[in-house]
DNA sequence: TTTTGCACTATACACTTGTATATACATACG
DNA sequence: CGTATGTATATACAAGTGTATAGTGCAAAA
């Protein structure tokens, strides 16, 4: 058919110079993420062949492709504390803290890196390393979020039952509804955001209902 | 080496007649998913190895590997909403309801089919086909829960605020704490299990706090 | 009996995979 | 200049994959 294929290298046939970095290698695998695979579903060559480069070269940069992998979901972790930091800044006017967070986070789905995704899809399968690195990023949202509680309790004297666990039920809540929203439409994932957040209300409203409860006894 | 192997056909040396069932099949994938491994990494020929026939005679009993998967997810809801309905029965006692639920959902972690694992698993990856066998699962529970609020409001006079987004936001928590429960020893499931049960209290609590609410206004 | 259909098998093919080996070419340093 | 060194490359190979084709043996139907 074509007579013109006879290497494996030529993905993007811009003149670039020689020097690929491990990141570029990393954004070539996240090309590929684009449905539903999971990143040690990708193969070496596969990603090798996206970034341009020939097999081989990838072991200049990672050792396996599950090491690609840990560099993603770090970066990932990364890349969403910062979203978190910036809504926590956004949050101090008068609109409501909880919807403020919850849009913030599934922003985030339409970021061109596809960080959440990925952390949302390694954060049930793969190898253990995937799992503690997905769980080290759920506890530190968890740990801010109690914190918060607590400092809101001292202020507006409504206490949280159990601050600790309350803020894990938020959290695994809001990652699995922003799972649930990952495949869908920018504008379906309104309703799902409308839903979190009312979930959220909930819990809350039950913590601080159940710690005024266990007060007056 | 071994001069004995020459035909790919040498599961079980046992004296099998020759019919292979569907279910076979799903049995023999079903043990090769020991570790950490999602079912449609699983090779045809793998399967076919593990059940021990031809390659070929996999086309028999499913169209694909992904087939298989569907099938399985199908049985696993099957067998998960049998644990529940059990569980229903055996609630009309002293004990509290959503104690003796969880422990129920649990417990399944632990037996032979690991039918629980699968859903887990296959929740949040794999093909669209995957997400919406185990989608259909989810729905399921939501909705015998959902019904079983109303009933309970207009038994006990205790509202609840959003019948289904509290359902929804219930399921959801159950089935992402068992995630977290799947690899864990069961005597470590125990505190999993308590935190699951007082995270459903808050949910209600906060349902019925706020239904309480709407109606003053 | 012959025939037909079904469940299964063996062989084969084209393809992808990870990696071993050897090689090109640019830059840096003596 | 020569010569390391680092980065990229092509080629090659054994292993594994999905599946097409062509049987084989056996039970029920004719």
């Amino acid at each position: 058919m074509n007579s013109e294929k006879k290497t494996e290298t030529a993905a993007s046939p811009g003149k670039r110079k020689k020097p690929i970095t491990a990141q570029d290698l990393m954004n070539a695998a996240v090309k590929l993420l684009d449905s539903h695979r999971s990143v040690s579903s990708l193969s070496l060559r596969e990603i090798a062949r996206a970034a341009g480069i020939a097999p081989n070269s990838f072991y200049r940069h990672f050792r396996d492709v599950d090491d690609l992998a840990v560099a993603l979901i770090d970066q990932a972790g990364r890349s969403l504390r910062g979203v978190i930091r910036e809504a926590r800044q956004r949050l101090s006017l008068e609109r409501s803290a909880i919807r403020t967070s919850v849009e913030a986070f599934m922003e985030q789905l339409d970021a061109e890196q596809k960080t959440l995704h990925i952390l949302l899809r390694e954060m049930s399968i793969g190898s253990p390393a995937f799992r503690q690195a997905v769980d080290r990023e759920l506890r530190y949202f968890e740990d801010e979020l109690c914190e918060e509680l607590t400092r809101m309790a001292k202020v507006t004297g409504h206490a949280t039952y159990e601050p600790a666990l309350a803020s894990k039920a938020i959290t695994r809540l809001v990652f699995t509804m922003g799972a649930a929203a990952a495949d869908l439409s920018p504008e379906d994932r309104g309703q799902i955001i409308d839903e979190t957040v009312v979930m959220i209300k909930m819990i809350m409203e039950g913590a601080q209902s159940l710690a005024r409860r266990s007060a007056e006894k």
